[in-house]
DNA sequence: CAGTGTGTGAATGTCCGACACTAATTCAGT
DNA sequence: ACTGAATTAGTGTCGGACATTCACACACTG
């Protein structure tokens, strides 16, 4: 075996001062929205300098346990998943993982979204989905367009499922692959008139509450797209090209 | 419509300095491995202070764009997808999601984990999974082991997939699950034993290349687990009380 | 009394300069 | 050539400083 190459902290000041307020955030003791002291008073409380002390928050900053509205006032974040999604969305890119990885994975998400959605749907959301797909149906052929709307359609499903886990897993998958649309558009024009076929049918399963049947669309959608990536021969290919759009 | 809030960024130095640095990496102009010059030197580069630099460079480390072997070589990280999940898995938990939430995308993505492994699987790793089985099938009733041994078993399915992506999402969403085992555990003593019976069928599937019998024990396995659950009367509970033990 | 201006104070963003400590590098010794 | 000591340069932390600007309180107007 050997000796394990384990990892020591020697533990900066910066570090102790992060990981305190971290914790203080993770037990409880502050609570989201409250308002943290100055950096002044922290240094004083900690018994560092000031300038520890902005090297420490920059990085609960960063990671998202606070936030600031001004520069002036300091809070501890409300946990929102639009946030991680990006990171984890970069580092995808980063590992140039491949349409076939996304692919796989969103068959999955997507199928189970659909079922949740039309187990838990509420007439409202239906009709926030509703709207979507109309705007979507307009956008036919604007490869741009169509991706935005139709990220928000899928996001919106799953929203309607009302779980955060799914939706913390799939936002940033789903991102990914739908991107590569406009990689795919150009091979499938066809597509276009599909995917809205599908759409329709998942809207309409969704509101008729009709689980099985929302699953089997959603997995007929994904599995077109598949499709299409095959089409235009980019199965093995990184789905990303350029991180730098991510945004 | 009224007047849009929109984020003005009023761009602090060190903001733009993480950003023209994150930027470069995701260029590619600066690649991963790459060592980066010194704070004093980028401090003159920028124009800025040293103390400025530095607490751009205190994001970029949080955010795992760039590591740091030593205090003294500063490079870009090669992205790693344990880093992240920490993250999302602190975000979950302070949602404080329920074990309905984790165990409804858990079930599909082991699912999928077990029919890739069975698909792709290696000699090599097939034998890492035996000997992590071994282990855990030793550790019956000692719940934090089997946490432990659980965990990474069900990880090792999910290297052998060879399926990034998968990798990604589900680590976050399973280590939060399997870790409510503790809770569950003394509801359902006989819990131990159908584990070990379920693993070792995933296993022999996997050793067979049979995807079909792979994923089914798979169901069963997690389907089980949903079972204890329900037994310890947890269905809606957050998954996590104490956030703090999440390390 | 609600809503809008004004003013003061305090906190932030940034800078400068300094020093101890240690890791990377160089160089001497066998 | 390899080991070990000496050198050097870079980091972690410190203290202080200043302009800017945001928060709060107060006065003003309708």
């Amino acid at each position: 075996m050997g000796l394990e190459r384990r990892q020591i902290h020697v533990a900066y000041a910066y570090q102790r001062i992060a990981e305190e307020i971290e914790s203080q955030i993770l037990e409880g003791t502050l609570k989201p929205g409250e308002q943290l002291p100055g950096e002044t008073e922290m240094a004083e409380m900690f018994g560092v300098t000031r300038s520890t002390v902005r090297e420490g928050l920059r990085r609960l900053e960063s990671e998202g346990l606070v936030c600031r509205p001004t520069p002036r006032r300091m809070v501890v974040a409300i946990p929102r998943i639009d946030r991680l999604s990006t990171r984890s969305g970069r580092t995808m890119a980063l590992m140039k993982v491949t349409y076939r990885e996304l692919w796989q994975v969103t068959l999955k998400t997507e199928m189970l979204a659909a079922r949740l959605a039309a187990e838990m749907a509420q007439d409202d959301e239906i009709a926030v989905l509703k709207s979507l797909h109309e705007d979507l149906s307009g956008a036919e052929g604007n490869a741009s367009r169509t991706i935005e709307l139709d990220g928000r359609f899928h996001s919106q499903v799953a929203r309607i499922g009302k779980n955060r886990v799914l939706g913390l897993a799939r936002e940033p998958v789903a991102h990914l692959l739908f991107r590569g649309f406009a990689q795919v558009a150009p091979f499938v024009p066809q597509f276009y008139k599909r995917q809205i076929e599908a759409h329709s049918n998942v809207v309409c399963a969704i509101e008729a509450r009709d689980p099985i049947r929302a699953e089997t669309w959603a997995r007929k959608h994904i599995e077109d797209f598949w499709r299409a990536v095959q089409i235009a021969g980019l199965e093995d290919e990184a789905a990303v090209n350029n991180v730098k759009a991510l945004s």
